[in-house]
This record gives structure tokens, C-alpha cells and sequence, in this order.
DNA sequence: ACCTGAACACCGTTCAAGT
DNA sequence: ACCTGAACACCGTTCAAGT
């Protein structure tokens, strides 16, 4: 739960004071506010409100301060999402590497996807944001390194297949929990549905005879996001051709 | 470049009434404004300065015209941003199938790939925004069915294999070209350069050792973007990988 | 039909000040 | 060290009005 501030590097240091040295606050009661506070409500804030209706104002207002309190933490309202992003991945990387290269990397995949089930709404974030915390990251970096020496693939792939990676991890999730439109959001499912059903079947047959199949169960023809209608059939035939392209670059 | 308003089926068809139906304007001269005028003024403007710092006013202001007078042609701003993403991908489908269903696969990922490319600053919509036009969209999506079913998979399997392809197809890219936080480019550049040379050897051997590798040149160690640095090692073993899984699945 | 113009309810952030 | 309070320069969008 807790990021243990302090003990890892936190990438992007920015130079705003970082609060406790040593024995501060002799006085009265503790601080009302804290970098860990700040960051545990930012992120109820994003889970809750989503990140379009994420404020500075509104998290002050949650966290019974003035608005600019929080900058006594925080440089600016990107670096604060850089640090709920963090958080959200503090516990991403895998104990325990089993004797499979290819069941870890399934490991991998699918923590990284029930991660982001739980806080979908971070989802968009990801993309920019997955440089926050060096510690956390050098680890994972590590440890998907590790993996992909004891595929065999040729040593001078691994930097390449190291980025495949990263990018299968995150992009496939990301796109599945990526934000809809809520405007008005019957009105778009009624006329995704009507363009499906009156898809013509001269022009499109495949589309047409496996629509029942792809409606709302599939990237583009959906109005439910990840959220409401998980694409599990498609995650896992995903992470199951990547792995298996892997093991065929891999010589096996 | 035209997107041919009127011929295509335009999805969410937001109440606002489109202008020209038939011979109108009988009056002096053409009006100001039209549909096509916002939209490529809007994708100059995201070009230029990125999502963020496109506002309706400042498009307004480009267009020599009052913040509301855009208003009459679409009706908020996250539709226009959605009519933007669909114009930018109006050519993604190839024109002309292969004989094997693997380069056309290829074809369509580094297709998709050359777009964003020539319009990086429209990746972070597209995930939430490959819904805009349902007459390209059908296309694509029957292109891209056709495709796998030529791949010998099994039919029952097409539905997952779709989705698993559109993800491969925007996923990585997204991430590629992802808006980095350009408020202190260097400031973070140099703490990431630093983190990364003083990377323990013990702890993160083979991070360590692969570091000029990775420095700048793979997902999460970097600074720049994929528009100042591609990673196109990287995409190559994406893509490769996920057909050659692909290929292993259907048999081959 | 097409656009103006003012107004509303918001933003993130700077800057000076309090304690 | 930590937070208040006012102010600045923005937003998207509603609503009434002009022509």
C-alpha cells in the first residue's frame, strides 16, 4: 500500500522541498497534509470523478485545504498524475520468477491488465506517465530483461524484443480501458447498433455474419469500454500470439 | 485529403444540422465556415501545439471568427476532436490485398504507424476515438477479417484474433508517440541519464549492461518521444512477433 | 441559416502574505 | 515550514440576440 517515500529514488525530483528530513514538526499536531495523503485522494478523485473532472481545486476541497496547499507538495498538476500512476504500478512486478519464461511473461501481462481493471480510469495515463518512479521501474526493467535472456533469443535482440514488450503490456490495456465518451452515451451505442445491424452484407460479409460476435465484444464496434465489458477472449489471444511469436523468434 | 462529408455514414450523428443539403447559400457569398474548414484548421492546431493547448477559442481565433460560431457545425469539443482523429485515419485501409495474408497484416500495421507519425500529437486520442466513422471503420474491420480468415485460423477464433490485432495495430504506437511533459525536457532528461549510469550492476545486471542500448532508444527509459526518437527496432519485433504468433496459432 | 456577444461556472498557477 | 487569499489569464459551453 504504502510507496515509502524516501527510500527510492523518485524520479523527477522536482525541486519543491521534499518535506520530512529528520525529526521535523516538534510543534503541536502533525501536518494536515502529506505527500501521501495528497496522492491516496488524487487518485479516489481519478478512480471516482475520472481524470477529465480531476482538479486541483476539487482535491483541495476533498482534502479540506486551499488550493494551492497542495503545491507545497507537488510542482503541478502533471507530476501529481505522474505520482498516482506510479502508485497505481508500485506493485506491478512479479515475486517470484517461475522456471517458464513464457508463463512469466503471462504473469506479467495479465498483472499489469487486473492493475489497471482496478483503476481504469488511469488507463489513459499510462502512455506518458510510465517514467515517473526510477526505482520501481529499473527493477521491472530488470526483471523483463531477465526474462527475455532466458527465452534465448539472440542477445542482440533483447533490446528490441524488450520494447515489443513494454509496448504489448501496456498498449493492449490501454486501448481497452481508454476512456468513452459519456455525452450521451445511449444515443452512440443506438446508432453503433443500428450501423452494425444494417452492415451490408455484399459489401462487408465477414462483418455482417460475425457482427453478433463483435458488437460491443470488440475494439471499434463497442460503446462499453473495458470497464463494463472486459475483452478477455481478445487479451488473451493477444498476449498468447505475442508470447508464441517470441518463442518462435527464440529459435523454439 | 476530403473527407467527402455527405457520402459518408458520419458516426454519432450529434443533433446539430448539417449544412449544405441541397443548392443553398443563394445569397451573396460562401459561408465563412464549413465542417471541412474547422476540422483541417483543428488537426493544424493539434499539429502545432498538441491536444492540450488546443482550445475552441484558440481555434476560433484562427479562424477569424467568434468562439461560438464553431459551435454551430459540431457540437462540443470532444466531438470535433473525435471527427479529427477520423479524418487523420480516413486512407489507413490498403487499397490493394496481397496474396499472403501476412505482409497484409505488416501492411496495415506500418501503415497505421506512418499516419501517426505524420500526426503524433493525435495519438493520445485515438484510443478513445477509433469510433468517429463507421462507414471507414467497416472497411477496415472487414479488411482486417478477411485478412485472418485467409490466415487459415480457425473460424471461431476470428472474433478474439480481431481485437487482438486491432490492439497490436494501435497499442504500441499510441505509446510510442505519446506526448512526454515538455516542462522540464532537459532537467528530466538529465535526471533519467543519471539514474541510468549510476544503475547498479549488481542489483540490475542486465539492465546495466544494455543501458547504451536502451538509453533514450526503448519504452520507459526515455525522454523523447517516438517523433524525435523512433523505435522502430522495436515496432519491426513487435509486429513480426505478433504475426509470427499469429501464424503459429492458425497452424503454420 | 449562420454568427455575434455577453455571461456563467469553471480551470492551473503566480505571487504576496500570514503564522 | 506550511498554508491562506486574492488575482491573472485562461477554459467549454448556455443563452439571447442579431442579420
Amino acid at each position: 500500500m504504502s510507496t515509502h517515500p524516501g527510500t527510492e529514488i523518485t524520479m523527477h525530483a522536482d525541486d519543491a522541498p521534499q518535506p520530512p528530513k529528520r525529526k521535523r514538526r516538534p510543534s503541536k499536531d502533525a501536518p494536515s497534509l502529506s505527500s501521501d495523503r495528497i496522492i491516496a485522494a488524487a487518485l479516489d478523485l481519478i478512480d471516482t470523478q475520472g481524470v477529465d473532472n480531476f482538479s486541483m481545486r476539487n482535491l483541495a476541497k476533498l482534502l479540506g485545504v486551499y488550493p494551492m496547499a497542495i503545491y507545497w507538495y507537488v510542482p503541478n498538476r502533471n507530476a501529481l498524475v505522474a505520482r498516482v500512476t506510479a502508485h497505481v504500478l508500485a506493485d506491478l512486478v512479479p515475486e517470484d520468477p517461475s522456471a517458464d519464461w513464457q508463463d512469466d511473461l503471462r504473469t506479467l501481462l495479465h498483472r499489469f491488465r487486473a492493475i489497471i481493471r482496478a483503476h481504469p480510469n488511469v488507463a489513459p495515463l499510462i502512455g506518458a506517465q510510465l517514467v515517473s518512479n526510477a526505482s520501481v521501474d529499473l527493477m521491472m526493467i530488470e526483471w523483463v530483461l531477465q526474462v527475455l535472456r532466458r527465452s534465448g533469443l539472440n542477445e542482440a535482440d533483447i533490446p528490441a524484443a524488450y520494447t515489443a514488450t513494454i509496448g504489448a503490456m501496456t498498449g493492449f490495456v490501454t486501448q481497452e480501458f481508454a476512456a468513452v465518451p459519456q455525452d450521451d452515451k445511449t444515443g452512440w451505442a443506438d446508432e453503433m447498433k443500428q450501423i452494425a445491424q444494417s452492415a451490408d452484407p455484399e459489401q462487408f460479409p465477414l462483418a455482417a455474419a460475425l457482427m453478433p460476435k463483435l458488437l460491443n465484444r470488440s475494439f471499434i464496434l463497442r460503446w462499453d469500454n473495458g470497464s463494463a465489458v472486459p475483452l478477455d477472449d481478445g487479451f488473451d489471444f493477444f498476449v498468447e500470439s505475442f508470447i508464441a511469436g517470441l518463442a518462435r523468434r527464440a529459435g523454439h
